[in-house]
DNA sequence: CATGAATGAGAATTCATTCAT
DNA sequence: GATGAATGAATTCTCATTCAT
């Protein structure tokens, strides 16, 4: 209950937003704190505080903390889905492909480090969640990308080294997305310079003319 | 896309005897939850109910959860420095080098994957914090025993590709280390396999008669 | 035990016009909620709901969720009293007023079970809470007419049994209005029929010729 | 004014009781609480202050507020039911039996008023809430036990005036229990007085010699 | 050594109420 | 009038930590 006689209180400021910028701001937010001090030590509060909103107002955007996460990784992962979809259907040739997607990896991590590294954080404890199935359905087929992207590339001869395609498929993931923890666009080589000389290491040759 | 982490093991040790042996119960049933929940979302209770000892109890063994955490980094990282320094010290080629730094980090993820995950995510989280400087320390010392054996196999001429050994040190230590979200030993590929298939990719050659 | 209550309708109403009309709608509704959830367990949300208003409007209505209770109160108790007024001053015989009070108590309980409810259960809380003295004063005024019907009927010698008046009101009326919780017309027997046997309890014989 | 002598720090007060005993006393408070305020206006704050305890301190006892009202409900039902089987099956004549019954509600209100009001006030929030459902059970068996008195009662003749059983057990339930909202032992007449009246009027006539 | 009771500092969440639009 | 956004105070509950026994 309420107390029975409320105090004038302080004239709140009032900042009406657009409700929409606001709550893409919340967002941007929440990413950048799950993702440098992980879900559990962000408080909502924190997050408020990054918005100037109180905590309890976040409540108008989001019905919980971790409504505010699912649509984190909601949204990353469409956005992710729909380029990955976009490269591999393009009917460039596989290891263009497989190029495109590693160059399209050091994009994001570049624009939205702390959208992957939150993804990639939570992913494991979020696995059997109820409401966050999308997670694995979504990573799936993502992954059925890039993998097909390989097997084509492997069939057409492309690599030097033979290897089980499972075994390369995270080898290559695994050294793409992991560089989201060191990667800062500006510094030295650029996304596309990067990704260049990882798909020579990974292939073991330049590409061919 | 995301690498996959283990299931915690569910089983309860119960120690009654050697405090010394207590002691490394708690830390191994530490590494398990922290490494699988997070360290955040673990209660001190958790890691006592794991070793069949009340929370307050662990005060006799630790002087707080951060306590632990720092025992199980300090532990792990003493003994991979101690590991990494007798393969690059061994005299042996190159190659030889950069193949059983590998191939430690592939049998290390096997017998201890959660010390292996506890380190990982909480790294970045305990950059600056005090008490914890020992873990960038050490990881530089490491670090640059990696870079050392890449850099001399490099000027050997062993790679098919040439990029530079930071870009290179990178991609090989995250397509390695990476893999104790999914390797499991004892399935397809042992821990030497998996370090042999990996190298190769990494030189874009097999190794030379 | 423990007398059963009526389960909430689930009928939003939804008017648009007069301003009064919706004044009323909102007290409907509060009363239902009131009484199937308690006043505590009432969001000004809910009661917004159910008139297909937002709770903010709710107060251009009302000053404040306290205030609907009151009117609720109010608008129950004046109905009530003049109902009971009439009853004991129609020069009927004693017995008749006591059976014409006991019957419209049944009939109340039918035509308007949530008011009677919100009335009983928020009583003892509203004992001395400012704003809310109405509620002690009004129902003085109504117990001073059953007890003035039952003193006329007992000197009358209409009663089998002799007790204090005081015992045999409290008797009489907690027998009658806790019916409320269980009381359903159109099953089994209407509210004629039940105050008719009640009624005869109370008097321990049937009405002379 | 004072000299600004350093504080002496908080000690801590520990008042190391007998935890049953102060289990015990939780659910005293607690009822007495539920019984004046409501269960949704009581606080958990509110509890720790009358066993002066931290409500932190409560989850030591009892893991969740419904779990404190869950106890106190099983608890009360328990007695009555022990009390009511005892009634019913101690071999007395049905009317005995009745006004046994009677008088027992009359001395447990006495000396329990607020677990049979808490009872009774959250008699129907509960009916469908998990983990309460030996709620209802209870109550079932203890309505059982009333009416086979009652009817068996009706067979033998005692009651001056004919009525369902149905409704004269309401009649009779709502009668007696409803008391507990004005019935203060030690004022006017006692329980087993006013038992003897109340069942005097329930039935029409006295006890037969 | 081990424990259970206690604490206090938050944590997420709820909600009556305000008010600019 | 109506609304949606915002607030702030309160609520239940959690948990690392302490300490007498």
């Amino acid at each position: 209950m309420p107390p029975a006689t409320p105090e004038p209180a302080a004239r709140p400021l009032r900042v009406r937003e657009d409700p929409a910028v606001r709550r893409q701001a919340i967002l941007e937010a929440a990413a950048r704190l799950f993702a440098t001090h992980g879900f559990a030590d962000t408080t909502v509060r924190d997050i408020g505080d990054e918005v100037a909103i109180k905590s309890g107002s976040l409540y108008h955007y989001f019905a919980s903390k971790d409504a505010i996460l699912e649509a984190v990784l909601r949204e990353f992962l469409a956005d992710l889905g729909t380029a990955t979809a976009a490269i591999v259907s393009a009917g460039t040739s596989p290891r263009r492909q497989v190029t495109d997607l590693v160059r399209h990896a050091f994009t994001l991590m570049g624009e939205r480090p702390y959208w992957v590294l939150t993804y990639q954080n939570e992913f494991l404890r979020l696995a059997g969640q109820p409401g966050f199935e999308f997670v694995a359905g979504e990573s799936a087929r993502i992954e059925a990308a890039w993998v097909a992207a390989l097997t084509a590339s492997a069939e057409a001869g492309d690599f030097a080294v033979d290897v089980p395609v499972a075994v390369r498929y995270r080898l290559v993931r695994d050294a793409t997305w992991t560089a989201v923890r060191w990667y800062r666009p500006g510094e030295e080589l650029d996304a596309a310079a990067l990704a260049e000389r990882y798909v020579a290491v990974f292939y073991g040759n330049h590409a061919a003319g």
